[in-house]
DNA sequence: TTTAGGG
DNA sequence: CCCTAAA
């Protein structure tokens, strides 16, 4: 009863199963138990015929799927069925609810389940169980248990593992890594704790379960190791001692194997006995094991954003002071999200593919980059910035690198520097996201073209109905956006004067847009004037289709289909 | 809340 | 992109 101090391996060599079970590795997580297997070796055919013999009638998934596993065909099916992949099976002993998931009464039901799969289990559930049970709120438990022995009463003479299945309650499925991968487990438990295991009866599996299982954790993914852990696992867990982990892994699959031999070949040998379950939870121990131990190594970008995050010295005022903090809020945490996440995954999803449109003069070499991947940034960046309106250089300098950055070094650099320039990022942006301004993100010529896709199709100043349909993915991009750029397109195309001949000279600039988008541009502008319509607005608006275009585009299409249709 | 428009 | 006024 005292499972003595919190460590993993107890002084016999056992696993202290105790913790392993209670203590939730990742706060919660389905139930899922699945058998992974990494050898196609006959070898492994064997443990999964083992481990099912294990889980004996609460698995009946196993039982199932693998029947002709158990059929003693494993050697000559099992490695096609299960090489590499897992078996996922519908544990009955998952299946109990919430109630179950706490401390002494889960640890119970499991194993009352598992009696419950086995012939002795009115003896033991009764022996045993019934009287270890003291927790006042086994009620549930105990309906469970009975359950399970009315199920028995009734079909006690199939034996039949899946008979269970549909009386016990909804079940959760388990996942159990059984890897001989050095990734599993730094021996935590050895061939040696294996046996012994199973040979000391006083470390009995259902001794060590019910040991003091007041924690109140929720185990839920207790017993086996939950998906989500174990996959996490499988990729963070690099084998430091993962040469000397294989041997005692096979060893103690062997072991099970040996165990489980002396079963009937029928499918179901309803006996697991405690030893199987001993075994079994060795196993488990083993993965279990590890989610704890590999967590605890990754300080990673969180730290890194952390320190790098030095509260900017001056914050915005004139934003603070003006907009409502709800607003600000909101937009904060979206920028910071951005920063952190969408400029290493959503760029290169998005937009990397895709060349920003603002090609500064001071490069036209590269203008014309038909796909465009302009390569010198530095040279962009500097060149644009030159460009800027000297009151603004001050204050846009750093936003058009940071901002510029991320994407055009995406482009063309390669793997290699890309490290290098997220932390770049990182740095930066948090100063940006508190501190100043909006990210500064480049349109690329895709997003410009679902720009004038929207605008063709909804007209201009619909600009929040043409961000949602248009611009849904992009959670940055905000209906203002859209406008600011159409009217920054419309400049581009020398529709929107600006009055000032330096501005056109400027616009020149921008000229690098593909012809067919300033064409498009055009285009629309003549059939939505910009509102405030300085031009003369064009009533003649077809039917249907606002679409104007002369260049046969999506929206042409669809306005002709439609027509087409229509008449 | 969305748009328009100035900065 | 930001901000604000207006609708």
């Amino acid at each position: 009863m005292d499972s003595g101090p919190p460590t993993l391996g107890l002084e016999d060599g056992t696993i202290d199963v105790e913790r392993l079970l209670v203590e939730p590795h990742d706060g919660h997580a389905s139930m899922d138990s699945v058998i992974y297997f990494n050898e196609k070796t006959p070898e492994n055919a064997m443990d999964i015929k083992d481990v099912s013999c294990s889980f004996g009638g609460l698995d009946t998934a196993i039982a199932q799927e693998g029947e002709d596993i158990l059929n003693g065909e494993v050697l000559d099916s099992m490695p096609n069925e299960v090489e590499f992949g897992y078996f996922r099976s519908h544990n009955d002993f998952c299946s109990m609810g919430d109630d179950y998931l706490v401390g002494v009464e889960f640890a119970e039901s499991i194993t009352d389940l598992d009696y419950g799969s086995s012939e002795g289990l009115a003896a033991s559930v009764s022996d045993n169980q019934m009287q270890s049970t003291s927790a006042g709120s086994d009620t549930h438990w105990k309906s469970s248990l009975f359950r399970i022995k009315q199920v028995l009463d009734c079909q006690k003479a199939q034996l039949d593992i899946g008979s269970s299945e549909s009386d016990i309650p909804s079940c959760n499925k388990c996942e159990m890594l059984v890897e001989e991968n050095p990734s599993i487990s730094p021996g935590s438990c050895t061939v040696q704790n294996i046996g012994k295991t199973h040979n000391s009866p006083s470390c009995s599996y259902q001794d060590i379960i019910s040991d003091g299982n007041d924690g109140g954790h929720s185990p839920s993914d207790e017993m086996f190791c939950s998906p989500m852990t174990q996959k996490n696992d499988e990729f963070e867990v690099t084998g430091q001692d993962g040469e000397t982990n294989i041997f005692p892994w096979q060893e103690a699959l062997t072991s099970v194997q040996a165990k489980c031999t002396d079963l009937p070949t029928q499918k179901i040998s309803r006996k697991p006995t405690q030893r199987y379950v001993d075994e079994l939870t060795s196993v488990q121990a083993n993965c279990t094991d590890l989610p704890t131990q590999k967590r605890s190594r990754k300080p990673t970008q969180r730290y890194v954003d952390e320190l790098a995050d030095p509260i900017p010295p001056y914050s915005r005022k004139r934003r603070e002071a003006s907009t409502s903090t709800l607003k600000d809020k909101s937009l904060g945490v979206k920028d910071h999200k951005k920063c952190h996440v969408a400029s290493r995954t959503e760029l290169p999803a998005e937009e990397s593919s895709v060349i920003a449109i603002q090609v500064p003069f001071g490069s036209l070499a590269h203008k014309e980059c038909p796909k465009g991947r302009t390569c010198d940034l530095a040279q962009h960046v500097d060149a644009r910035n030159l460009m800027t309106k000297p009151k603004a250089i001050h204050k846009k300098r750093d936003d058009c690198i940071i901002a510029m950055t991320p994407k055009k070094r995406d482009d063309c650099l390669t793997g290699a520097h890309q490290k290098k320039r997220d932390d770049c990022i990182i740095t930066e942006s948090p100063e940006e996201v508190s501190g100043r301004r909006k990210h500064h993100r480049l349109w690329t010529i895709t997003e410009v073209r679902k720009l004038i896709d929207g605008v063709s199709q909804y007209g201009v100043g619909r600009w929040s109905r043409i961000k949602k349909l248009f611009f849904s993915t992009s959670a940055h991009r905000t209906s203002v956006d859209l406008k600011d750029k159409w009217r920054n397109l419309l400049k581009a195309s020398g529709i929107l004067d600006q009055g000032r001949q330096g501005e056109k000279k400027r616009n020149m600039a921008w000229r690098p847009l593909p012809k067919s988008i300033l064409r498009r541009v055009c285009e629309l502008a003549t059939i939505y004037p910009y509102p405030k319509g300085q031009r003369p607005k064009i009533p003649h608006i077809q039917h249907d289709s606002p679409d104007r275009s002369t260049d046969i585009t999506l929206s042409d299409y669809r306005r002709i289909l439609r027509s087409i249709n229509g008449s």
